[in-house]
RNA sequence: GCCCGAGUGGCGGAAUGGUAGACGCAGCGGAUUCAAAAUCCGCCGACGCAAGUCGUGCGAGUUCGAGUCUCGCCUCGGGCACCA
């Protein structure tokens, strides 16, 4: 007899699988490859449940794999740039540097005990010098490809700290720190032409079969392709050279429904209005208050201002047009001018309804009167136009804007244009913690990149011997003594570096290829990246759905185009799981202010502090967060229970795309059921019970009907369906009468199937059982198609839909003989009541059902 | 505000348009035990004595049949370009 004991057996396991170099990934041409990766993290210095789960999933797939014959490149590294590191810096002092790697180090020391099957000498976070120096290298190769610009760009500024603030340092529109309100505020900042790759990125979505639905659509609406009409009004008692306002409409069959013409606060006509006109000026610098994001600007109340300039209508240039300069109109987007139609847009009826426009219908419900309010019909409804000026009265608002586009190309009043909603991707930080940018400014030469022999620009780490100090706002590379000042790469005379870094998401755009020759002298080694990519499985977290795999889109790309990746690796991630999060309820009790005071689940037992007795309150579950303490340290469950216990739990009861809430009771129960396995396999390894061919049988035929459901549940990412297969297998063996060797071959099977989600416990039965080598080394089973036939099934029958009654019968029999053992069935003959049905349904295999 | 999801017993969840609630947790009953823990066996959507009726966030619809498909809502979650 042994008992499951796993601090010991975990240990034990984990060094033989380091002895044998199990997980280190070597290229090999008789076999197929697989690259698994999960999304990378932050190292924020401690593991939560999050990662656990999320590390979980892409080991058994990257077990399950290996199992299969594939050789596996499953790496990890980190995410090490980043605000955290400079916050902490100016909070507790210290270096982002030293914070940065400290963390790493510990957060490395609680995932080993996981026994994650990973190839740690491929290791490397964002922050070394080897990493970035080989971005940086490739950013003067897009540079030069013409992939890279400088333009001005709005960010959020804070009038007192005089810095740049992040949108997450922005909290109801002032800065987090003075409380400042935020003003918008435009810097010249260096982008990336993704814009080049609009359409591309789009069409290439199609080609994403393994990719969830919703991150393509997600993507799809991201990038935001329009067909609309741009055209210019003229003005009247425009300043000089505002003779034209370009607009750009998706919606020109409303034309004649114009009421205004409203332009950005940022446009050029407003910005020169702004310099003569104080009144102008006024309004524009609210319009600039609060902060930049998109959220902010379309929820912030609608402001407009006349401007006193109007603008002739194209179709009838007899009616003229206010001009005003309004809020809540993007200069991103479209020609940042719009022509308003309040009858058939929100915003612009609540916009004309504010400011006493006139509201002008276009079109009216095809049946019925045109609404109170504003009325905006789905685009692909007919309606009638009243107010049309092409094509017929009734169409749809799709074929009324073709028809309007076409209608003002013939008359020369503007252009159909196809425009996209997707940016340009700002990577400018005004921040130390980040990739510097490798240019210098040169009096006489301009922007001149850095030599490639001078990479990596380095972060300096001192001032002049002591180790910067953060606790002045703004970005320490301003104002560094030395770093700042070097010679002109070009013309050699004094110069001075860029102080902005590179946006953390150009780290994590390139990580993945990086992996497949981590020390490479050259940003990837051709022969390795071209054996390794694409990652043939990606794993990550939902909220990446958008920016992170849309930049990993294009910059593969990008690196393409400037020699860094093949042709059939633009898209990098081949299949693409978004898991959910880990959630836990969350404890509170007041202080005597009445101010929310959380607790951690470990001081809180049967609804009170287990300090102090006192009743707390359980709010309903949510993302465990440390400002809520909702946290469980994975540490504390993989002390108390061993690691396969936290790695099973996670896998069962929820499905992984979904959030998943952590209970004790939960853990509690999974520890028993791993000890209840070894139980059962300790049992059946001192077994002696004589052969049963009858028992044996259906034991097999369980065993092979399992090993069918763990492997489709496996390739389908339904890790808490293969969970509960192995829950119905463990409760077959134990109750099975089979002989002692049936019961062993079948243990053998359930460690297997075990093995990705609780290696160390399937080791252990395994060599419990006198399986040769390591359980994972094994080869994994397949499900013999003759065990998996059931020779009869059971038909429910319905009446008129519902379950009445039920029949068995051999798997095969025939339609007609149905029929007719369903007419002599007690409960349809007691419907019938002598009668006939009016249709008998059979679906072979599956149901009948009696309409009546 | 805009885009994308999710909603099924007390709880986590299962169900190619075909027997709603597999599997697990909690709970209840029993066995074992001096007793307990552990373990094992059984019951377990609601109402009803029963026959049965009702039940997948709400309201319509399509279908022989809807948790699943369509339309309209409600609530919760993710994203909104400088959190990662």
């Amino acid at each position: 007899m042994s008992r499951y004991e796993p601090s010991q057996s975990e240990a034990k396991w984990q060094t033989a699988w380091n002895e044998a170099e199990l997980f280190a990934a070597r290229p090999d041409p008789a076999r197929p490859k697989y690259y698994v990766l999960e999304m990378f993290p932050y190292p924020s210095g401690r593991i939560h449940m999050g990662h656990v789960r999320n590390y979980t999933m892409g080991d058994v797939v990257a077990r399950y794999k290996a199992a299969q014959g594939y050789a596996v490149l499953h790496p990890m590294g980190w995410d090490a740039f980043g605000m955290p590191a400079e916050n902490a810096a100016m909070e507790r002092g210290g270096h982002p540097k030293d914070w940065t790697y400290g963390n790493i180090a510990d957060m490395k020391e609680q995932m080993r005990p996981l026994g994650f099957s990973l190839d740690w000498t491929r290791e490397f976070a964002t922050c070394d010098p080897d990493y970035y120096g080989q971005q940086q290298s490739m950013f003067l190769d897009m540079l030069k490809a013409g992939l890279v610009y400088r333009k001005n760009a709005v960010v959020n500024w804070d009038p007192v700290d005089m810095t740049v603030l992040a949108n997450e340092q922005v909290i109801d529109g002032r800065g987090w720190r003075s409380g400042a309100e935020v003003e918008r505020r435009e810097l010249t900042q260096w982008f990336f032409k993704i814009s080049d790759y609009s359409e591309e990125l789009l069409s290439a979505l199609d080609g994403l079969k393994d990719w969830p639905e919703k991150v393509r659509l997600m993507q799809a609406n991201w990038i935001g392709k329009s067909r609309g009409l741009q055209f210019a009004f003229s003005t009247k008692d425009a300043p000089d050279g505002f003779e034209a306002l370009e607009v750009y409409t998706t919606r020109p069959d409303t034309l004649l429904g114009a009421s205004f013409a409203a332009i950005s606060p940022d446009h050029p006509l407003a910005k020169h209005l702004e310099r003569h006109d104080p009144a102008i000026a006024e309004f524009v610098a609210k319009c600039r208050a609060g902060g930049t994001t998109e959220e902010a600007i379309e929820t912030a109340e609608k402001l407009g201002m006349d401007t006193g300039i109007t603008v002739r209508h194209p179709l009838n240039t007899e009616v003229e047009l206010p001009v005003w300069i309004a809020n809540f109109i993007l200069m991103d987007y479209g020609t940042g001018a719009i022509f308003g139609c309040p009858a058939h847009d929100a915003r612009d009826f609540e916009f004309a309804t504010k400011y006493g426009l006139p509201i002008t219908p276009v079109f009216e419900p095809v049946e019925g009167d045109y609404p109170a309010a504003e009325f905006v019909p789905l685009k692909s409804e007919p309606v009638r136009y009243i107010r049309g000026f092409a094509g017929n009265e009734i169409q749809t608002g799709e074929d009324g804007v073709a028809s309007a586009i076409a209608f003002c190309e013939e008359n020369g009043i503007g252009q159909g244009v196809t425009k996209f909603r997707l940016r340009d991707w700002g990577l400018s930080r005004q921040r130390y913690w980040g990739c510097p940018i490798p240019v210098v400014h040169c009096e006489s030469c301009g922007v001149v990149p850095e030599k490639k022999e001078n990479l990596p620009v380095a972060l300096p780490y001192d001032e002049d011997g002591t180790p910067i100090d953060f606790s002045v706002p703004g970005n320490p590379l301003d104002r560094h003594p030395s770093w700042r000042d070097c010679a002109c790469p070009s013309c050699g005379a004094p110069a001075k570096r860029e102080t902005d870094t590179m946006d953390t998401f150009v780290d994590s755009s390139w990580y993945f290829t990086r992996f497949t020759s981590p020390g490479a002298p050259t940003p990837t080694d051709p022969e390795e990246v071209a054996y390794w990519m694409n990652v043939d499985q990606y794993i990550g977290g939902i909220e990446h759905a958008i920016l992170h795999l849309l930049y990993s889109r294009f910059f593969a790309r990008a690196m393409h185009k400037t020699g860094h990746l093949p042709a059939d690796a633009i898209e990098p991630f081949d299949a693409l799981f978004t898991q959910g999060m880990v959630t836990h309820e969350i404890y509170q009790t007041r202080d005597e202010k009445g101010r929310a005071v959380y607790h951690l689940p470990e001081d809180v037992e049967d609804g009170k502090l287990k300090a102090t007795g006192e009743a707390i309150e359980t709010i309903p579950s949510a993302k465990m967060s440390k400002s809520k303490k909702n946290v469980v340290d994975p540490m504390n469950i993989i002390a108390q229970f061993g690691a396969d216990t936290a790695r099973f739990f996670v896998m069962s009861d929820s499905p992984p795309e979904r959030d998943v809430e952590w209970t004790a009771a939960g853990a509690e129960a999974t520890s028993k059921f791993l000890a209840r396995v070894h139980r059962i396999a300790d049992e059946i390894a001192a077994s002696e019970a004589p052969a049963d061919p009858a028992q044996d049988t259906a034991l097999l035929k369980a065993t092979h009907k399992a090993i069918d459901e763990v492997t489709r549940s496996i390739e389908g990412f339904a890790f808490n369906k293969a969970v509960a297969t192995l829950y119905g297998l463990s409760n077959t063996l134990s109750k099975s009468k089979a002989g002692a060797e049936a019961k062993r071959e079948a243990m053998k099977l359930m460690a297997q199937l075990m093995a990705p989600m609780v290696p160390h416990l399937a080791e252990e039965i395994w060599a419990m059982l006198g399986g040769t080598g390591f359980v994972i080394s094994a080869p994994w089973p397949k499900a013999d198609p003759a065990l998996l036939v059931e020779d009869t099934v059971t038909l429910p029958i319905q009446i008129n839909g519902k379950r009445r009654s039920e029949l068995s019968v051999p798997k095969d029999m025939g339609k007609e003989e149905v029929e007719k053992l369903v007419l002599e069935d007690e409960h349809v003959r007691k419907a019938l009541d002598g009668g006939q049905p009016k249709k008998l349904i059979v679906v072979p295999g599956r149901i009948v059902n009696v309409v009546i």
